[in-house]
DNA sequence: ACGGATTGACTACAGCTGTAATCGTCAATA
DNA sequence: TATTGACGATTACAGCTGTAGTCAATCCGT
């Protein structure tokens, strides 16, 4: 499974949203302060299906696209190998940090706690 | 202040303990399963350099190399950007990932609590 | 039926990454 | 002093990324 990269994820977050979009609609749906244009993010696509990160579905003379593989899988690898490389895999500076730019919400707090009791009662 | 790419990440970690080191010192300092040849890490250390994450220090024929940018500033805006590109900067999903990995020791656990508690004591 | 719009395919191309060989220089050693 | 070895500088080169132009086929409206 080739890696997804940067500016390709945007379009996978879409996907996984609504997937099955075609590649005119997944250009409207992008931000409107994402200037790329839809030649681009035809070629994005392509590069998606290759890595298998996507598949089609013929709908007359265009296509659909449908993710593989899931956001959930994603997430979780691309995390575990982000926490991997800069935290020796800790959790904790990650969330040390965000908390400094004061990037948590209310619900953020509650559902960390929430994640907190489920672990201690995990043992 | 340019990115720091996967490869030289590993370079900036060992900086990061021990400052000043020459090439030869980090190259050795790599993990043993760490197969790049020693020209590979002068190149990487180079590019550090120009792209002002590292600063040389002259120390007779050869260099030392000591950090520019401080690891915690790295962490900080690599982590934000990860959450924001994955998460739309929310921080419970990444740790709900580790969670289910079993990323998360004790010692972990303990410390998302006291960062919660001072969260939760900062309004 | 014709002309413009839309679509995927193919091509392009510069910048970034990963990895390394080669070269010129200086220092230590024999 | 002649050789060997360590160093940084320069060059190389393929693969990945980001962005887009061009083209041929096809669809839709008139």
């Amino acid at each position: 499974m080739k890696r997804i990269a940067r500016s390709e994820l945007d379009l996978m977050n879409i996907l996984w949203e609504r997937p099955g979009l075609a590649a005119s609609d997944v250009h409207e749906a992008l931000s409107p302060s994402d200037s790329r244009s839809l030649q681009t993010i035809k070629t994005l696509l392509s590069r998606l299906v290759e890595k298998e990160a996507l598949r089609v579905e013929r709908d007359g003379r265009r296509y659909l696209y449908h993710p593989t593989l899931s956001r959930d899988d994603h997430a979780a690898s691309a995390t575990r190998r982000f926490s991997e490389r800069l935290f020796g895999g800790r959790a904790a500076p990650i969330v040390a940090h965000l908390a400094k730019g004061d990037g948590l919400s209310e619900t953020d707090i509650a559902e960390l706690e929430a994640i907190i009791r489920e672990l201690k009662a995990r043992d």
